[in-house]
DNA sequence: CACTATCGTAAGTCATGACTTACGGTAAGT
DNA sequence: ACTTACCGTAAGTCATGACTTACGATAGTG
């Protein structure tokens, strides 16, 4: 649910490779699967977390179970990022823009 | 250097803390220690795993060394979650419009 | 020089989590 | 009803990594 959550389901490759199947479209757990190399119920863990983390839901048709992405999932993270992104950009800004070299002690040549 | 180890680094929420306490500016490893629950070898190796990633850059100060935000290091990450959300938003908003199976559909945002 | 402050690294411990196989449960086809 | 396909969960294994303490190296101070 938030940007914690998401970071941390998004860290492993495979999830996350898992994850970007899901870019083009709804998939079945047995379809993601076909084309990873680890097994099927890996798979379904993996879809798990990332259901916990509100990056994909789910839904039922008939014996599969289908796949897809959330796309409100990845708002808290994109939020954190840009507010991150911002703030460090001032930071670096103000940084470099210090006309004097450093209010540091002890600086005699 | 890539979205994949910056994702790696901000997973561990101790690390996205010492990443977050420079979000004000630079600060040295002392400092940073001293505001966190852990040891001060701790924070050195989160550091260490955030230069790597390229999320922050050191710069030696007499016996202190000062770490600060590199932000390009977001940069990346960026780029990848904003590709990722107009994928897969396009991608939503086809299922969800779908009169009739629709072949394919291009950005538009 | 002796002493202190600051920091990185090495080595070892320990919990977390990413896999596997095995099993049970539901839906569709014959 | 039987068989097949598809999937989630349980249990167990094993590697990764997040800590700790101990140590050594370097820079400033008296």
């Amino acid at each position: 649910m938030t940007y914690d959550s998401a970071l941390a389901a998004l860290a492993d490759p495979t999830r996350r490779r898992v994850f970007e199947q899901l870019r083009t479209g709804p998939k079945s757990v047995g379809g993601i699967a076909r084309d990873m190399p680890v097994s099927r119920p890996a798979v379904s863990q993996h879809l798990r977390v990332l259901k916990e983390a509100g990056l994909v839901r789910d839904e039922q048709d008939g014996a599969r179970r289908v796949y897809s992405i959330d796309p409100r999932g990845l708002g808290p993270l994109r939020r954190w990022l840009d507010q991150f992104w911002d703030q460090a950009l001032d930071a670096f800004k103000a940084e470099v823009e210090r006309p004097t070299p450093s209010p540091r002690r002890r600086r005699r040549s």
